[in-house]
DNA sequence: GACTTCCTTTTACATTTGTTAAATAGTCAC
DNA sequence: GTGACTATTTAACAAATGTAAAAGGAAGTC
């Protein structure tokens, strides 16, 4: 596990700089998992209790709503996802998490990460700045779905790179908040 | 300050039980602000660093966009409100916060707890477990932003109590997302 | 009570988005 | 390559929402 944590670390490093105390101890938290696409990371109903980052790959958060499949977010390599709704609260969840291309990720077990946090406050200060940044980006995401066009909202998604050449556009348009008929308009509009 | 500090413990408490040290090291980064309906707490363009609770009164979190005032949040009483996409960043929000009713508040001073954090980990805990329960609600926002009909979200307001009879239609309106003329179709073809 | 101001509803029309179905394009397995 | 399957676009019509302007209501001031 050695070797493959040190991406994991770079990452954290953006966050908080922990000592090598907390950074044995976190390895011992952590697992690799690889998964092939359009694998379910993690269930329907299931009670969220691992974070994963991930090394390559896409996930998604989806779910259904009135039969159709509905995603809520994307994460790509070198970050992490996490179904806060149900991790947080440890509630079932209602959505699943699905891989869209052959990934690998490393898992991080949480029961075993809270444990951590009372014997190392630098852990709980790491993970604290990390979802801290994810609320955030939240946050600008609501405030995006609440009042700008689903033209805006596309137009900003094409300024991220990866995107548009890496997800299919069904999923690309429920993220918008629209159908994939009117994602199809808006874009041949823009030729 | 002692005493009106009982009503904002009984609040933590819900979250985590601090011990007295930690209580009376908190207790120096509060004081309590006393603030008129439609006063603004704070202002635009200004990087937020204050964490507010409120003991009475609501407040609102807007902005303007193309000219037209966007509340993105109400908060009531016995709530916390803060602008986190400014705090936790540290960056200027172009957001403002502003009070619809006569208010009693305890403002936290974030420089002073961010201080206390170190000392007390019991208090970056408490706050911490605070906002992840505010993510966990942002989260849960945006999916009914994304694909809940105006009707729908309008509905699931109208569970909440207070909201309807304490906030005017025309703020409502634009946080479900919708303008005041589509609100009120909306509610007539209720009736 | 009259006046002003703000809030809310209503009306008429334009625009956007949803729905359903069909057509086209692309991908994968064999 | 062929066939089966999936993804994407297009078309036609329905429903929802936006825009602008006017009309009612409600609340506060003098």
């Amino acid at each position: 596990m050695g070797s493959s944590m040190e991406e994991l670390y770079r990452y954290f490093d953006q966050f908080y700089l922990l000592n090598q105390a907390s950074r044995d101890a976190l390895e011992k938290t952590c697992s690799e998992i690889l998964i092939l696409k359009n694998e379910l990371l993690q269930p329907f109903g299931h009670t969220c209790k691992t974070i994963y980052y991930i090394k390559s790959g896409i996930a998604r958060i989806f779910y259904y709503k009135d039969g159709r499949d509905i995603t809520e977010y994307f994460a790509f390599e070198n970050k992490i996802v996490a179904r806060v709704e149900s991790l947080f609260p440890g509630q079932p969840s209602k959505k699943a998490i699905q891989m869209l291309e052959d990934s690998h990720l490393i898992a991080i077990h949480v029961p075993g990460l809270y444990q951590l946090y009372d014997t190392f406050p630098q852990i709980e200060r790491l993970f604290r700045l990390i979802f801290e940044a994810g609320y955030v980006e939240t946050v600008n995401r609501m405030e995006s779905l609440q009042f700008h066009t689903a033209e805006e909202r596309y137009l900003d998604l094409l300024k991220k790179p990866n995107i548009i050449q890496r997800i299919p556009l069904k999923h690309i348009a429920y993220y918008l908040g629209i159908t994939q008929v009117s994602l199809s308009r808006i874009r041949s509009a823009l030729k």
